[in-house]
DNA sequence: CTGATTGCAAAGAATTTGCACTGCT
DNA sequence: AGCAGTGCAAATTCTTTGCAATCAG
């Protein structure tokens, strides 16, 4: 947060209120947000900040390299997540049963990525690595023939995950 | 193709004219193609061939595991891409000033995949990789100062890539 | 035959744009 | 002050749905 200020200050870009309150929201929320809970979030603070300044704002944030945007394998349909860009490359891992978001760091993305680099001979500026199967417990739960076996994407929109 | 019959047979999915041709089309088509575009190369066999049945088929066929769904980093909007599911896994690097997009096939993919598989307990049913950067024809462009710096994200949507 | 599949038109979801007003710097 | 930024309404883009007609098995 303290270097998104000084990247945005840069880029001519003002600090309005609405974005103060986008960029908090952002910076403070663990989950993967989509424009549409940012939204929500973000009415409570103001009730007058309208949803197409969370997207001109995302639309900023991620051409100004400070947020990510994923789609989580389009689990839940086809809108986008937004995270802020971390120090650390990662994968982010997600049952395809509960929808419980899992991230991986691990050598293994960063040599993936310096692999790709030398063989490709390309200039890397992003990455994305997205995983789609089941956690641990709702493996236990297939097998134990509690759910349905369905089409990998056919299941739809999931119940919140289970607890831990 | 021919496991695809018998996949689509398993299912008791009836293979009319459109999706044969549908399928013959992403089958051979190099490229990755999104909606509209399979949806024009289809109407030129096809001219009543409807776009709705376009979205119908490819929802089938993702749901049967037999295309991947890609975005390219969004890097020409955000509309999806198909491609027939390989025998094996690749990632997508696409070139953030041309366009082109590179296949990686190579052993850190599969390392990775082992390696969150294990680390996280998970049962890996999908997974994809998509990078972002700049390939060596468009490096030299960049630093010979032929093209403007611009965000990552911002440049609009590509010429045709370069000749190899 | 008969239920799966199609085409058409219309609806929906997510996101963007035009424009007058507002408020950072 | 002056221009970037906002809100509102309307437009766009991509995708899905309802329903009667059609066709594969």
């Amino acid at each position: 947060m303290r270097n998104t200020r000084a990247t945005l200050e840069e880029r001519g870009i003002r600090l309005t209120k609405q974005r103060k309150i986008l960029l908090e929201i952002i910076d403070q929320s663990g989950a993967h947000l989509d424009a549409e809970k940012l939204y929500q979030l973000a009415k409570e603070r103001d009730p007058k900040l309208n949803r197409v300044t969370v997207y001109r704002t995302l639309k900023l944030l991620k051409e100004s390299g400070l947020v990510d945007e994923l789609d989580l394998m389009h689990f839940a349909g086809d809108q986008h997540y937004y995270e802020t860009r971390m120090k650390q490359e990662h994968a982010h891992v997600i049952c395809l049963q509960c929808g419980r978001v899992e991230e991986y760091f691990g050598e293994p993305l960063r040599a993936l990525r310096q692999q790709i680099q030398e063989s490709l001979g390309f200039e890397i500026v992003a990455a994305r690595t997205e995983v789609g199967g089941y956690c641990p417990h709702c493996q236990a739960m297939r097998s134990e023939g509690l759910v349905a076996a369905v089409g990998v994407e056919t299941m739809a929109i999931p119940a919140v995950p289970h607890a831990d």
